[in-house]
DNA sequence: AATTCGTGGAC
DNA sequence: TGTCCAAGAAT
């Protein structure tokens, strides 16, 4: 127990010296050290520096998130990715004014009852904020101490995440746990790299056993990922006499949950893409819509998500009678702009407009 | 336990 | 080009 005191006080020394200055440090507010630590999940912190001054100008504090649309989160985290935290952050909100009058929890088991914080989470929030004795396991803490130990089960186990739990919690200061949690995020992120660590200027050197043995970079081991699929959809930018777009909003469940799009429709991945003349029956058969004048096949687009690979071919042409499917609306460029919308979609929509001005 | 959630940067 | 993966949680 002392060694791993020992150790503590090596990588504080270290963070003393070298830590990152990122907007998030120094904080002492809950509310906004919780922002950034759901911000931060699975999201780079270059990512996150864009988004993080924004969104709490926006939203100050717990009665302002809970009290402003949906539509309003979302806007504001378009483009950060994983948007079920957008829709959680509001679900929290609601319930801390709720259950325990707007004030946040000191309490690590209460920060687990919030929607969206789970155990790397609550712990990062109260050691950060309130110096209180929990470890965190995040992505970098994981390689960090698989490396550490030669940890030759994989991270993404069970098993292996029990090893790693402990030997987090073990190695946690005491004294400046708060410090310790930032201390080693900001080891992994800059010094024990995913590619070629940089072990000579590591304070944990002289006891990491892969580092001893030769070959850090052989860990973490990790489980083997699945191939991703290819997926394939048609995008119909239906636009009415007043040069306004047809915009579709998403369920509000799953992926990209409740942003808005243009019309979507599957399609076949290893069906050629259709022609002018598919589009038009298609239109009248699903949508009973009748097309006026030609339908311009645009750039496809080609985006990946986490677990599958997408490409969208987009069509756009003016439409008379069309079936919509609600909720839905009609815009002008202008006010589109304004919808919460994927970067798939927003790829989808500057495309067709931008090397294509409207006809006539 | 295994999937499902985005996006952009590094290599 | 493809592959990995980042302050993970929910289901």
């Amino acid at each position: 127990m002392a060694l791993c005191q020992q150790l503590a006080h090596a990588l504080l020394a270290y963070y003393d010296k070298h830590a990152r200055s990122l907007p998030w440090r120094g904080e002492n507010d809950l509310y906004r050290i919780w922002i950034s630590e759901i911000m931060l999940q699975q999201t780079g912190v270059s990512a996150v520096e864009k988004y993080y001054p924004k969104f709490l100008s926006h939203f100050p504090d717990v009665q302002t998130l809970a009290q402003a649309p949906l539509q309003s989160l979302l806007l504001h985290w378009q483009g950060l990715g994983y948007y079920q935290r957008a829709h959680h952050l509001h679900r929290a909100a609601h319930y801390i004014i709720q259950e325990w009058q707007g004030i946040l929890p000191e309490e690590r088991e209460l920060w687990l009852k919030v929607p969206g914080v789970g155990p790397s989470t609550a712990s990062a929030i109260l050691a950060i904020g309130r110096n209180q004795p929990h470890a965190i396991l995040d992505g970098n803490v994981k390689r960090v101490l698989a490396r550490f130990l030669a940890l030759q089960e994989s991270i993404d186990g069970r098993s292996g995440q029990k090893i790693l739990w402990q030997a987090a919690a073990r190695l946690t200061s005491k004294i400046r746990p708060g410090d310790y949690a930032q201390a080693i995020m900001d080891l992994g992120a800059t010094v024990c790299t995913r590619t070629q660590p940089r072990c000579d200027q590591c304070p944990w050197q002289m006891a990491c056993v892969a580092c001893n043995a030769g070959n850090p970079s052989a860990y973490p081991l990790r489980n083997t990922k699945k191939a991703k699929p290819n997926k394939c959809e048609v995008a119909l930018l239906f636009y009415n006499s007043e040069d306004k777009f047809y915009f579709e909003q998403r369920s509000e469940k799953g992926l990209l949950a409740s942003l808005w799009q243009p019309c979507s429709l599957p399609w076949s991945a290893d069906r050629a893409r259709p022609d002018a003349a598919t589009i038009r029956s298609l239109v009248q058969e699903s949508f009973a819509g009748h097309v006026e004048g030609a339908v311009e096949l645009l750039t496809p687009v080609e985006h990946l998500f986490t677990h599958f690979k997408l490409t969208v071919y987009p069509y756009r042409f003016r439409v008379h009678r069309l079936f919509e499917r609600a909720p839905y609306c009609w815009l002008p460029q202008v006010e589109w702009a304004q919808l919460p919308m994927a970067t798939l979609h927003q790829k989808v929509m500057h495309s067709s407009l931008i090397t294509k001005p409207l006809p006539g």
